[in-house]
DNA sequence: TGCATTTACCTAAATCCTTTAGGCAACCTG
DNA sequence: CAGGTTGCCTAAAGGATTTAGGTAAATGCA
């Protein structure tokens, strides 16, 4: 009996590269067993469960997008600091759609309260201290970024932007400089 | 033998009842069966497959979604057919979270070339009659109302707003508004 | 160094989902 | 009511998930 060396940790930094190559929702147990060489069962003294393993996945992912931002908007501001935000989604993302789909994955609440999502929620904040936007509309353009920055990515990587002109990185250029206006210029109810 | 009057029409919208009930990623054929109190094998003489049924339950979303468009914007211009275009999504995503899910489902080119999905698009299109772009503006438009809606409603039905105030209704309004004054004053490059 | 414990991996087996092949009974048509 | 067609069946194979229990390698300790 060779051993290979399997922990936990390499299991999911192996599930999170198949997950880029084959797709998070092909991502299996048998799978991972399979790129091992070792037998399905060996996985599950590190691994609880299938389940387990993707939401170990998700939080890789959660991590490594949190650090990125962390990594884009030091020593930036204002627009600049926008622009780089955006571009730690959409870089990661096409860099990584596996494991931009686990980032996805609904967590349970204590699991997404301890995760590094909250890291990336209190960086989008950040994002906003170069406008001038007080609460509760700072809480509104928060959850705005949110939903443009992930729903450009998943619609263009999911294919939805792909047949048609103008190309996509003038899109997201535009949209950048859109929300930069919307931001400076926040209507008042 | 009693006959139950099984139809790809009935697997296909009973499909999409239980992804409303139990998600999307959970409907299975063997669960489809079981609602119908019937073998596995004979839903196959009417969907060729499970990816086929997935598919099919997404197209069914993606017809519903455009029906009640075409709905909502017979009659309204403006503002008035942004929110209530806006208002399609984010309800139907709240009633019907399975097929919503489904609607995100890629589909392969010609499939979703042939799908409501084209209807839809050229619904936002008419959304945009309403404000003075011209293109390519108009198609960077596009794309940031579909990334900001879809964008917000998955990450709403997700959970990804819960915990916080100010509440969502709120913020969506506010979002609403802030997208008819950036289409209004949308900036020039 | 020798033994005990822990760890890594195994075999075996149960359960469930997917899919295909082939068959019979119920329905529709003429 | 004879005919074909259709709707549902049984049977079976392949794969994924998961648990239980076992053996060999690594590690800790005398």
């Amino acid at each position: 009996m060779v051993r290979v060396g399997l922990t936990t940790e390499r299991l999911v930094r192996a599930g999170a590269e198949l997950a880029d190559e084959v797709g998070f929702d092909q991502v299996t147990v048998s799978a991972l067993a399979r790129r091992f060489d070792v037998k399905v069962a060996s996985l599950y003294s590190h691994v609880r469960n299938s389940q387990d393993l993707k939401t170990r996945i998700a939080l890789l992912a959660l991590e490594e997008l949190a650090d990125r931002a962390a990594t884009a908007l030091a020593g930036r501001a204002g627009k600049d600091a926008l622009a780089a935000f955006a571009d730690v989604y959409r870089d990661y993302a096409r860099e990584h759609p596996g494991r931009y789909a686990a980032a996805q994955l609904r967590l349970d609440p204590e699991t997404a309260a301890a995760s590094a999502g909250v890291r990336h929620a209190r960086m989008t904040r950040a994002v906003l201290r170069g406008y001038d936007l007080t609460e509760p509309d700072q809480t509104h353009a928060v959850r705005l970024l949110g939903s443009v920055f992930h729903g450009y990515v998943s619609l263009e990587t999911g294919g939805g932007f792909s047949h048609s002109a103008p190309d996509t990185q003038e899109t997201w250029t535009r949209i950048v400089d859109a929300l930069d206006a919307l931001l400076r210029n926040w209507p008042t109810s």
